[in-house]
DNA sequence: GTATTATAACTAATGATATTAGTTAAAGCA
DNA sequence: TGCTTTAACTAATATCATTAGTTATAATAC
């Protein structure tokens, strides 16, 4: 009976592979304990349960967001930033396609990294939208807007909705820079 | 052993408010066979697993996501056309959670009918944007930046992604103008 | 260095689930 | 009325998640 010297960031790590790798709803306790040489029952040592292990992938999966978005944007400012950002953002979820599934879950457990993380990422949003000079409502009404088209645009992709024979990245593009146009216009007006 | 007249679609229509009321996720071929009075074998004649059932679950669920949104645009055209086909297809997603969680699921069963129906979908994006006078390449990339917006907000929305003092169809009415403020700009450029 | 304690692994068992095979009786049709 | 189809059934299997209780290793106290 060896000691394998697990812990809970070796099982996230293992577990969001294994999703990678076919998809975050056959991600089984299963599954992972056989990948980890151990027997199920002995993950319950690290992670309380299938439910929780799903919730802090959640986390997991926001930590390296921020992490390549703030990369990202590094050294960059206003349309360039945001472009940016978002062209990091789809290559993290492209990259990491069933870990990022995970994106959304969030259930209730983890509740305090969970909402450390998730200000991380606001904050994010809110420096680099700065520069525009929006009101304090237009810029979340704004951010939101990203947030759900990145969202949508990821998750589309990974699921084949997009099938039309047009570059991909042009569709990024053109719809990040038409919107930029719009945010332009507005804060003439 | 009295005959239940069970038929695929009874099944559909039963899963899908199991889905609405606890989760996609959920749903379970033993809970709808006790929905229906049922054993769960007994579902094997209608559907073919539960992989089949979700899989006719985004079939059903683009349907009526057509027919609501089809309604939404009758008698509108330009900015009004799209900002009412928008609230429609949100009010949906609000109003069908589970089912609409089927939506991008899209497993490789049903292939024709599931064509079928993205295909009217796209065709009502294309004929909504008939008179904003886009290249076509240009009207296909608006049409997928639309689809992604609305789907991240509505799956966003649904998983409490949108936690600030905010209203959240503001946010929407923000977000679309100002894309079209640019669509407008892109045409007249 | 030895004894104690904490704990990370284990085995065994339970209950939920999907699914398959084979059976039966009701409904539709000749 | 008799035949055929088929929609229900029962029985059985395999995979999971999860809990309870056990054991041996590692860490700590003395």
């Amino acid at each position: 009976m060896a000691k394998m010297g697990l812990d809970r960031h070796t099982l996230l790590v293992a577990a969001a592979e294994l999703a990678d790798a076919s998809g975050l709803d056959s991600l089984t306790l299963a599954a992972l304990a056989q990948k980890l040489n151990v027997r199920s029952p002995s993950l319950y040592n690290h992670v309380n349960g299938l439910p929780d292990l799903r919730a802090a992938l959640t986390v997991y999966c926001l930590h390296l967001l921020v992490e390549k978005t703030r990369d990202a944007v590094i050294g960059k400012s206003g349309d360039d930033a945001i472009l940016s950002l978002c062209d990091a953002y789809l290559q993290f979820a492209r990259s990491r396609p069933g870990l990022y599934e995970a994106f959304y879950k969030v259930n209730t457990q983890e509740h305090e990294d969970l909402e450390a993380v998730k200000a991380e990422l606001l904050n994010l949003f809110l420096r680099i939208l700065e520069p525009y000079g929006l009101g304090e409502k237009e810029t979340l009404h704004a951010i939101r807007g990203l947030r759900s088209f990145l969202h949508g645009f990821a998750t589309l992709e990974q699921h084949g909705g997009f099938q039309m024979d047009l570059q991909v990245d042009e569709s990024l593009h053109y719809v990040l820079k038409t919107f930029l146009k719009g945010m332009h216009a507005e804060s003439t007006s």
